[in-house]
DNA sequence: CGATTATGTATCTCTAACTGTTACATGTGT
DNA sequence: ACACATGTAACAGTTAGAGATACATAATCG
């Protein structure tokens, strides 16, 4: 089962699109989530419709964040995606009729949901500021891959 | 992509071998699962060899509980199953140049690791017994799909 | 206005991980 | 011996998600 790594890479667009400070259009974005620019809108439709970012078409257009990164939690971009499922694991049945089953759904179904309260709690606390380097890396994006 | 249902499936059996008292075949097993019986022999080969089920080969073969149910916690299941994988998300690469990229990907792996402990945690205070209904549900096992 | 450039999105293909299936070897009791 | 059950390797089928392609829409430049 392999892992979604969406939220991972939009943050880590979003911080590259921060430090361009210029509009980034799809194609140099997707490169740098490492893949093409079809997927990157189809991953960024979200964040746009939340008004996270901006985009324009059009000669000269692109990419642009909406707010600045002290305004953005994880949590936002989090939502912004769709609230992806977080767990890997799950209960086969959703309504069962065996109280054997029922019990052990319970069991799991509350600590799932005690982790997912965690980690959208500590997904809220955190804004994209505060992962953002210091210092600039690079005034350029550039592939990682 | 999928849920793995496999430590919600195996807790769900290993309470009606319980409740069965006797000794129960791959077969039967297999269908109160809802697979068949090399999936479930693949499932619980963990089990065994953990020492909490055992198993007997040949004419009236098949499986039953090593230990009472109130000396297994979910957590020794869950590391039975040989610790499957509880996140659905995750970071692209684990080993990035890029100062942005590490930052996001320590956040990321910090509020996981946080997550994974409160399923260890959890899992770890809860005995089968405890899942198990006070008064047994049917003394057969049966099949829920 | 037409050419160019970029986004928006539907649709199809591809792929990887997992489950399901089959087959057969091994072991056990009658 | 024979029947029955587990142990496990090897192969087939499934499916969700990513990747790829195509084309419509829109904005800018000359």
């Amino acid at each position: 089962m392999n892992r979604d790594t969406r939220l991972s890479d939009v943050l880590h667009v979003l911080l590259h699109m921060e430090q361009a400070n210029e509009l980034l259009t799809s194609d140099v974005l997707a490169r740098s989530m490492g893949t093409n620019p079809a997927v990157f809108r189809r991953t960024m439709a979200g964040l746009r419709e939340a008004g996270l970012v901006r985009s324009e078409k059009g000669h000269g257009g692109g990419w642009q964040l909406a707010r600045p990164l002290y305004e953005i939690t994880l949590l936002d971009v989090y939502e912004a995606l769709g609230r992806p499922n977080l767990f890997a694991i799950g209960n086969r049945s959703e309504h069962a009729e065996c109280l054997v089953e029922k019990n052990v759904n319970a069991v799991m179904v509350d600590t799932m949901a005690e982790a997912a309260t965690l980690f959208t709690t500590r997904f809220g606390e955190i804004t994209l500021d505060q992962i953002a380097p210091r210092h600039p890396v690079s005034a350029s994006v550039h592939a990682h891959r």
